[in-house]
DNA sequence: TTGGAAACCGAAACCGGTTTCGGCAAGAGA
DNA sequence: TCTCTTGCCGAAACCGGTTTCGGTTTCCAA
């Protein structure tokens, strides 16, 4: 029913192979091994490659928890969800982790993951992970723009990474994708189609990221030469609900746009609810753009034009940028964005 | 900008408290400490409570890692991804990471969560993360019924618990929602609303549930001495698309049934796009119900009548398993299940 | 009173590494 | 040729725990 099964447990034949073994196989001392495998400046080059080729032969690594009694360090990073946020996250996570662990695994490091529903449960919880030693460092995402969790890894000397820009850079790594540079193509690409009234529905403005995208969108309908009328704009729309609402009010203008930009991806698709609503046809009597690129925007109908965020990518940079952190160097120069892609799928049309 | 800074680092001031600190502030050696926390029987009742007492009070807890040198165990429970599966478990990833966290640190335990695409490189991943000693055992999502992490784990005599059911049962914990029982209520429901032909939309066959649920399903239709015909039933059916093609199928029975019970709210969500396809109303003309509570189904127009899983519940009753697995107990012992709970809106209503 | 078994704790080895320190040999400068 | 470095490695201490092994006391029965 379920197979053959091999040789059953161990039995304590195979052992792990221990730095004394390879101590022993090569004639050396376990000091000198040691030394060997962490770059000492002591150890001739000849002796080091002779034991880095036996460590490979005999496929040796150090246990990271015996290690760690010494140094300190695990070799693990460490990712704390905030629940209470609402499911802006959530269709992402499993990529988002997907990369994290692939960018982790990929140098040998492995990835904590901690939950909590609070902000004061959160800041326990890292407490908690640190004084266990359970990570090295963290990954922060969603970055905001007070935000608790840098004040803590700051006062406690932890490297941390980024998931978005902060404004005070100081001892700050991130990586980041130009929200801002969409919104503005996401204006231009509008214009271009003729639309000369140009709604926007932004993100939370306790992230990072709303301000910039609403700058990015200013900017793009500066540079196309429109005017931007406060009556058009809705802010904090996270959800489909929100992004619905937001419509409502939008669209209830006097002069009502005739395409609106929306900062996040559900939004857009409260939008669609806001119009059928309505009476309006997307992509024909309203153009509406998104960002994030969840698959509900594929499947919606008319599909939605939107700017796709890799996530995955987002995370495998993070562990790397995490871990050269980790390594000691310099936060600024571990700083990295990245652009969205543009999709332009069936929910744009001339105006 | 950032606040006021705490102290700085630590600069080697608070350092953590060892058991040796522990051992002279009770004018003790430290074996005796370490075995008093142990539960070694040749402690003294009255000095072990000392111990605990003192331990409290200083707040002295041993270093995982330190003890996993000597133990082999780091107090961390283990969780692979598999990506390559459909999005189904996606929306409740955040959720059951939630609960698995919130089991896990109830019990100070930690959690280590690693991603990979194939099954190959799933079993690899299985096996670093063992040899690297990152964790105790592990938390297997999805039951497959013929699981090839089920095998691994078994042959390397490593503790698991599945979510979800096996047909092998032997060194087997598991926690799982009885779908099956849903899949009965369903029909019985439905029955009492006066339905008489009712189609079915399974799942993933490979997975243990599908079996399941088919099963409940006929359950339910015997019991409502209806007749189940195979010609308005339909199987892997795990996206809305899916689910979509498959009512379509389904309704193009020359007898179409007028309602329709599925093992998954997305596909019951493919179900509302082919009935709006062919104008037929949901609740009105055709009657649906779900599976597994996701916040889509909430906002469906209709809103989705289904039965939610708690996920978050799961998560939590599967890391507090796993932990009693891990510290000995028989697998025997940790099998549970639960009821998923339904919720009645709009989608069912009268033949 | 004595001998033996429990009961209980200390001493020391060990786990798998890291890091400090000291010493030997070869090479360089005088 | 003799010293003084330098280069290079071994010896040993250490990290924070666990576990084995003895060695005292105390209790109890003989």
């Amino acid at each position: 029913m379920e197979g053959p099964v091999a040789p059953l447990s161990d039995g304590g034949a195979r052992k792990r192979v221990t730095i004394e073994d390879m101590a022993q196989a090569l004639g050396l001392t376990k000091s000198t091994v040691s030394r060997a495998m962490n770059g000492y400046p002591d150890i001739s080059e000849a002796t080091r490659l002779r034991v880095t080729r036996m460590a490979e032969k005999m496929s040796y690594r150090p246990l990271s928890h015996a290690q760690a009694i010494k140094t300190g360090r695990t070799r693990s990073l460490g990712l704390v969800l905030q629940l209470s946020d609402h499911d802006a996250q959530r269709p992402f996570l499993a990529e988002f982790l997907a990369g994290l662990s692939e960018g982790a695994s990929a140098e040998g490091w492995t990835l904590t993951v901690a939950a909590s529903d609070s902000h004061a449960a959160m800041i326990d919880t890292f407490r908690a992970l640190l004084r266990d030693g359970k990570a090295d460092g963290f990954v922060l995402p969603r970055a905001m723009s007070d935000d608790p969790r840098v004040r803590l890894l700051r006062a406690e000397g932890v490297p941390f990474v980024l998931f978005g820009r902060h404004k005070n850079a100081e001892g700050c790594a991130w990586f980041d994708v130009l929200g801002e540079e969409a919104m503005r193509d996401a204006v231009r690409h509008l214009a271009g189609l003729g639309h000369r009234r140009i709604g926007f529905i932004n993100g939370g403005m306790k992230y990072m990221y709303a301000p910039l995208r609403a700058e990015g969108f200013a900017a793009g309908m500066r540079e196309a030469g429109l005017e931007i009328d406060a009556g058009l704009m809705r802010q904090d729309a996270m959800t489909l609900q929100d992004g619905a609402a937001a419509a409502e009010a939008i669209l209830d203008h006097p002069a009502p746009p005739t395409a609106i930009v929306c900062a996040v991806d559900f939004a857009a698709l409260g939008v669609y609810r806001a119009a059928e609503a309505r009476g309006l046809a997307i992509g024909r009597d309203l153009s509406v753009t998104g960002y994030d690129g969840i698959p509900e925007g594929l499947h919606a109908q008319p599909p939605l034009t939107t700017f796709a965020v890799d996530n995955r990518a987002a995370g495998a940079a993070l562990s790397t940028l995490l871990i050269r952190r980790i390594r000691g160097e310099s936060p600024d120069a571990l700083r990295q964005t990245t652009r969205a892609t543009f999709i332009d799928r069936g929910s744009t049309g001339p105006a």
